[in-house]
DNA sequence: CATATGCTAACTATAGTATGTAGAACTAAA
DNA sequence: TTTAGTTCTACATACTATAGTTAGCATATG
């Protein structure tokens, strides 16, 4: 089974975060959404709404094309 | 103030819709969601989530980057 | 008449918030 | 080394807000 959208997205939150060297905290108080949220994003537990996706697109400045083909 | 990433997207919805010749009703089932769900997107009522952004770009077959720098 | 859509209201499922605990990794000091 | 302190993150839990479902009714149009 191939890797959900859901998970493509987690994924390149990680990375990026980590390549920018943020925390999950810090990247949590940029995008304006809790802590513990972004672990669950990128674990990719929770399915992100079109306004979530936006606010952490913006604070880590990459496009949703870079992760899938939607 | 400018249209949301929400609005663009129940505008683009419609937009295809349209131009494949689908009443809400046939794209709700194409893309196994409510009648009404439709018509909410469209209007852009609800924030959509990721796992319902793919059903419905899947069922008329558009891309997100059409309609926003995402 | 039939079909399509807007809209409301009520409901269920789950997204998103918040707190706390535990453990890993690192640093500093003895 | 060992111990203590710090930072980060996974995870559980409980809660609140809202996404998503469903039925019904009104209006418009053919």
């Amino acid at each position: 089974m191939s890797k959900t959208t859901l998970e493509k997205f987690g994924e390149k939150v990680r990375e990026e975060r980590l390549k920018q060297g943020l925390s999950q905290e810090e990247l949590a108080t940029r995008a304006g959404v809790h802590r513990t949220y972004i672990g669950m994003i990128e674990r990719a537990e929770k399915n992100i709404t079109l306004a979530n996706i936006e606010k952490i697109i913006k604070a880590l400045n990459f496009s949703i094309s870079e992760i899938t083909d939607l």
